[in-house]
DNA sequence: CACTATATTCAACGCTTGTTGAAAAAACAA
DNA sequence: TTGTTTTTTCAACAAGCGTTGAATATAGTG
């Protein structure tokens, strides 16, 4: 048996479009291209999920949840750990890029097609609009909420724009355009996410204090 | 006299071709949204530029040689400003940054789309091994270079995963999704480059010092 | 003016697109 | 088994796609 003939029809679509999707975005990929990948009808996809667009929410919202769920989990579990104590600026953005880490790391090669397909849509003008509000925007918000309560003082745009910038380097890097492996002359890999993950959380942190200020540490009582 | 009926037709076209690719991508634009935009038959884009494809190019590197040279004057100036000291990492950020300030500031609404564009060009998977290898990727290089000689003791990798955070935020930044408006509740704006280049430097600054070290300050003779 | 070259439009081509109704197959229930 | 529902395929549709050759208009030249 194939391996393109194995599990589920309908997943086997989602999966195929996720890569496609990932690999050309919305309109760089066609049905028949996605029904083919699959090993399926063309019609099979319309069945299943409707309108091409409609496909396109499936295949993004499929694995949102999860991630969105993981890293409010996280989140919160560094905040319990601390017992009272607020989070140190790491802890929340080991939080943020954790679950990617989890991702990459599960062997399911549809998470790394998924953080391409995310990289895809949090940059695009048109997406970020639709798929970034309604699948992320509000567990984002709570990651701003833990960044107002290590750093009282900054003012929150400071705060807001160095979470863009954390967000912008997290884009690419999902993105894995294969850019840096030509750049670098093959001393970085597009791939290895756990070295980008080790560098990102110092790199942010410090800029983070070096626009925003040091943390105010508040005395638990 | 409409306006979009001034100027040469083949630079209307070039200009119409700019805005929609940046909002929509290559595939998501047709070759009659772009003649209709700029008022002008299908068949004078081909005539003029030949294929979709070439089209395409032909927007990308219009302006991308005048963007990569005025990055090197500024890095070349900030170093004979310097005479014969290196220049400080600050300098190297700015000189990186500032001719798309510049851009964003010389009120030519086809820069702001170009920005846009050049960062869906930067994460598109393929893209980016095509348009930015053959536009961007060798005056990066004089960067990565200027970038060794004030960290010479950092690994070679280190510093390029550093400059790829560089280039992830201001990917995003160019982007202009107006994602940041809507997370910040009005607070910042997308199109505010202003504001984002001023925090952008010193917050890659102190990235870059906590990945790769202190620079090492070379005594002049 | 006439001649030429360039610029622009017109009309159409073959092909691909997303989508759908009906037919067939498979799975399920009794 | 028979009947029913779900899944999958088949075949085809109208619309839109990029591209092109020929016709027309415009500009430049002598």
């Amino acid at each position: 048996m194939n391996k393109k003939d194995s599990g589920l029809k309908s997943e086997r679509i989602l999966d195929v479009a996720e890569e496609l999707f990932a690999l050309h975005g919305f309109d760089g990929v066609t049905m028949r291209q996605i029904s083919t990948g699959a090993n399926v009808d063309v019609a099979l996809a319309s069945y299943h999920f409707g309108k091409k667009l409609d496909l396109f929410y499936a295949v993004f919202h499929r694995r949102a949840e999860l991630l969105g769920n993981t890293r409010r989990e996280v989140l919160r579990n560094s905040l319990q750990a601390a017992s009272g104590q607020p989070q140190t600026l790491e802890q929340i953005i080991e939080a943020f890029l954790l679950p990617l880490k989890f991702a990459q790391e599960s062997g399911d090669p549809g998470w790394k097609n998924y953080m391409a397909l995310l990289a895809y849509v949090m940059t695009s003008p048109v997406w970020s609009k639709t798929l970034m509000k309604d699948n992320f925007d509000k567990h984002v918000g709570e990651f701003i909420e833990a960044l107002k309560v290590i750093f009282p003082k900054a003012r929150e745009a400071d705060l807001h724009w160095c979470y863009h910038y954390v967000s912008g380097a997290l884009a690419l890097t999902l993105a894995q355009t294969g850019r840096i492996d030509r750049l670098s002359g093959g001393k970085c890999q597009s791939s290895d996410f756990e070295t980008a993950y080790q560098r990102m959380i110092p790199f942010m942190a410090a800029g983070f204090r070096a626009v925003c200020g040091k943390e105010t540490i508040i005395k638990s009582r």
